[in-house]
RNA sequence: GCUCCCUUCGUCUAGCGGUCCAGGACGUCGCCCUCUCAAGGCGAAAACACGAGUUCGAUCCUCGUAGGGAGCGCCA
């Protein structure tokens, strides 16, 4: 049989990176067993959960080529099933009305905190046999084993025993007729043939309780795998206050997706020394039982570090698209300026995002207004400022073919024709390009301004020499 | 309060009893390269939380302590 796995968000608000880490570990692990990695949606929740929610879930999912084999499925369209199970319970005996007030479980579990117990409900109705009746607290809940322990084997966790005295009779539908979470996920789990359940180490504490349903099912029980946490790079709980939390703002922070998943795959779980890794590779490599068990920090330095990687090792006409998208929301528009993949050639060295890559390509976009006064004063007010100028002027002038090697031949020849070395030439001459004393290299900032926009801003420069 | 989980350089991690006076990566610092800035190359500083055991021998096993986290809901 083969394995399957899920992600199972509840939308109450955007993928973000711990999410984001478990979809790709669940994608990963059945990716690498040949098996099938389902989404479903929890949205059991009405107060909380929304449409824009699960958009945004889907769109992230989406842009971090996390395709589903099967699903989204929503909970809230399968009430009925759950109903039915928990009558299938009832009738087994293994489930029971009970019609506590909400106040009255308060109270009952503020007792037992105050004898320093542990709060849980008291069983009252377990096993009073009451006849049915119609009440507004009438909620079913379930009769958890009452001795012995509760021990499975975590696949990154390891041993977990629990007692079943720390376990009370949860609630499996509420009073209004909705499911706990609890039920829920067990029954889903059991439709949809989970074999193997990656989730948040948050749910160490539910993992017991739902080994006893799956037990009452008679259903087998699934491997669990507890992912640790992420944590902000303060070490707190990542939160709002930490700036990008929703996945998507990354795309909008200049990463690739893959320079994402690259990060998320080695954050936590790792193979020997490789930082790299292809999506073949974290595929092939990938295992569950080599994932960490303590919890990380997002480290947003390493993020960039890898992201400039796959700026500088990707196909240019791959990165491209991503970089115009970036050029347009940042209002420049790419038809008025050099050939994107040219920039990304020649800014790839220099960014470490493509927001960042944008506004380094900015002096391409537009008319060139604004020159930096230290850079004007160093390198136009010089005694060799003029003549470099009008030699480079003259030799670009007289380039056949507008490339980046002519142009850089041209540059060259220009020294030499005044008896200087490059420094001299050049620093003048990206003064004169971009009004900045920083660029990339001399031939790649003349070639990517074009030839008639070169001669035009070296013939403004040379009205402020000196 | 109770239960469960976690603990190697600042950060991500390798390590699965001797190979470790602990390896790699990001970041930091220095040098080289150089038309600027980068990128790249080379190098440096930087960690086994603490205390008991077990053992001929502990980063690695056991138990405590401390610190951190999660849960204890008719939220997921």
């Amino acid at each position: 049989m083969t394995i399957r796995t899920r992600f199972a968000p509840s939308p109450t608000g955007y993928l973000h990176i711990g999410g984001a880490r478990t979809a790709l570990y669940c994608w990963l692990e059945a990716r690498h067993r040949g098996g099938e990695f389902i989404l479903r949606i929890e949205d059991t929740d009405r107060e909380r959960s929304t449409e824009q929610a699960v958009q945004a879930i889907l769109d992230g999912m989406q842009w971090l080529g996390l395709d589903a084999d099967e699903g989204p499925y929503y909970q809230t369209l399968r009430m009925d099933r759950y109903r039915q199970v928990a009558e299938d319970l009832l009738r087994a005996g293994k489930a029971y009305y009970a019609y506590e007030s909400k106040d009255e479980i308060e109270t009952m579990r503020n007792a037992a905190m105050a004898k320093g117990e542990k709060p849980r409900y008291n069983g009252f109705y377990r096993e009073r046999n009451e006849p049915l009746r119609d009440d507004p607290n009438r909620v079913i809940r379930f009769k958890n084993p009452q001795g012995g322990s509760v021990v499975f084997e975590d696949k990154v966790k390891g041993r977990i025993e629990w007692s079943n005295e720390e376990l009370d009779d949860l609630v499996l539908i509420r009073s209004d007729g909705f499911p706990t979470y609890n039920f829920a996920v067990v029954v889903d789990d059991v439709d949809m043939k989970i074999g193997e359940v990656i989730r948040g180490d948050d749910h160490v504490n539910n993992t017991p309780r739902q080994i006893n349903i799956y037990h009452a099912l008679g259903e087998p029980v699934p491997e669990f795998a507890h992912l640790p946490m992420i944590l902000g790079a303060d070490g707190q709980k990542l939160s709002k206050r930490h700036g990008a939390v929703g996945v998507m703002q990354y795309r909008d922070d200049g990463f690739l997706p893959h320079a994402l998943l690259n990060y998320l795959v080695r954050l936590g779980w790792s193979h020997g020394d490789q930082e790299i890794f292809s999506r073949d590779e974290m595929i092939s490599l990938f295992d569950i039982a080599d994932v960490n068990k303590s919890a990380s920090r997002f480290d947003v330095e390493k993020l960039s570090w890898l992201n400039q990687q796959y700026l500088k090792s990707d196909d240019p006409l791959e990165i491209a698209p991503h970089f115009e998208w970036q050029l347009r929301a940042a209002g420049i528009d790419p038809e008025k300026g050099p050939d994107p993949a040219d920039v990304i050639v020649a800014l790839r060295d220099r960014a470490k995002t493509l927001k960042e890559m944008v506004e380094k390509a900015r002096v391409w976009y537009a008319p060139l207004e604004h020159y930096d006064e230290a850079a004007v004063a160093k390198h136009l007010k010089t005694p060799t400022a003029r003549p470099a100028l009008e030699a480079v002027h003259a030799k670009l002038a007289e380039i056949g073919d507008w490339s980046v090697e002519n142009v850089h031949g041209a540059i060259e020849a220009a020294a030499a024709s005044i008896g200087e070395g490059m420094g001299k030439v050049a620093q003048p001459l990206r003064v004169a390009l971009t009004g900045t004393q920083v660029s990339p290299s001399i031939d790649h900032t003349t070639f990517l301004a074009g030839r008639s926009e070169a001669l035009r801003r070296i013939e403004a420069a040379l009205a402020r020499v000196g």
